[in-house]
DNA sequence: GCCAGCATAGACCGACCAGTCTAGCGGCGA
DNA sequence: TCGCCGCTAGACTGGTCGGTCTATGCTGGC
């Protein structure tokens, strides 16, 4: 979910640790990861891809040999690991919970209006894409919802929430962020974000 | 949202003011939907539709001379349809908004469970494919949400919510059970879609 | 300078895609 | 009985898909 604090500039930021990784397969996943989020898994061609990377064919099965499932699997990743690091540097810059969730809703809502409604959430449309098919990518959204919720409901537990309801709150958080991307992009219209932010202010002030 | 409540037995129940339809139009949208609703647009190809629903191809294109694109927007409006029909439903069954959330999470939970997590949100899958793409079939599914959202609306207003609010609460409603179903299908849990009802229920009691 | 390897480069392939087209069935009105 | 027409039937086509393969840089260690 945090998934879509993320434009293509924060991809590439130093946010993930990967400056190690080679830039061709970067600039893949980048790209890739644009794509996806866009328009789907299956919608997006290698040829698209390639194109917009700039990268030969050979080049994609070089870095990956699985092709293209092994590439949106890295994106995949890659997402929840930009997410996981979003969350990491918003509990360490002194926010509480309430403040979290107003900034979410306002980087959120910027974010689908700059990108004029083109990107989405990178997990949802995948995770729906592959829906009950039990592929390595499917599993890879599966453990990429669960580490964000995981990394969310332990940053919950440290403002004072208790562990059992962490994880619920944390769950709920994600389903109705993910939601209201979902409405609000088919709108073009970033209310839905900012209703159910409303929602959940109020669920996390009552505890 | 609604789109949930159905599952293939209820696509071709009495609700549909369909009857008067030619049985194989009436086939081939059946099919489709459901095949859309677990894997989207583009994964689904003619040849699986017109295999399962045993129609040859030239009947696909009489009865739809736009070809896959507009069987997916007669699906699309069929779910509308369809979820309009359920809402005047339980409208008419003097369940309060507290039951009437409370019976959504229920038959969602099971049907998720009872298609082994195969189906899930046509209208989510299908908005967040096209994304931004401004086609006929991106319109048809703003369109549904719309619709399926004002419905709902008009019914909280006759439970005494303002008006304002009504349509609010509404779309808050669409988006966090779209969301809750996004992340059950994922994790193969129905549990988010009970969170989610948890967290509509006090916001709807709060008013 | 030379070799070894990683990485690039893109021609090529069979499979499958959505869509077209002609042929034929079957029931109903004249 | 005949002809019409809504509908079925599926062969066929051009294009695109993901994936394979061979050839060719390019570069750091010797």
């Amino acid at each position: 979910m945090l998934a879509f604090l993320l434009d293509p500039a924060a991809l590439s930021g130093p946010a993930d640790g990967a400056s190690d990784m080679h830039p061709t397969r970067q600039r893949l996943i980048s790209v890739a990861t644009r794509l996806f989020q866009q328009r789907g898994y299956h919608a997006i061609g290698l040829a698209e891809i390639l194109a917009l990377s700039e990268t030969p064919k050979g080049s994609l099965y070089h870095h990956f040999p699985g092709g293209k499932p092994e590439l949106a699997e890295a994106c995949v990743t890659r997402i929840a690991e930009s997410s996981l690091a979003a969350i990491d540097r918003l509990s360490g810059s002194g926010l509480d919970m309430i403040g979290f969730l107003r900034r979410l809703a306002e980087v959120t809502a910027a974010w689908l209006q700059r990108t004029d409604w083109l990107d989405g959430s990178l997990l949802a449309v995948i995770g729906q894409e592959q829906g009950g098919v039990n592929g390595p990518l499917s599993e890879a959204v599966r453990i990429a919802y669960q580490r964000i919720e995981m990394r969310l409901a332990r940053w919950l537990m440290a403002e004072g929430v208790a562990v059992a309801r962490a994880r619920d709150m944390a769950a709920t958080i994600i389903a109705a962020q993910e939601g209201a991307l979902v409405l609000a992009r088919s709108r073009h219209d970033a209310a839905p974000v900012t209703l159910v932010t409303d929602m959940l202010c109020t669920m996390v002030d009552r505890g």
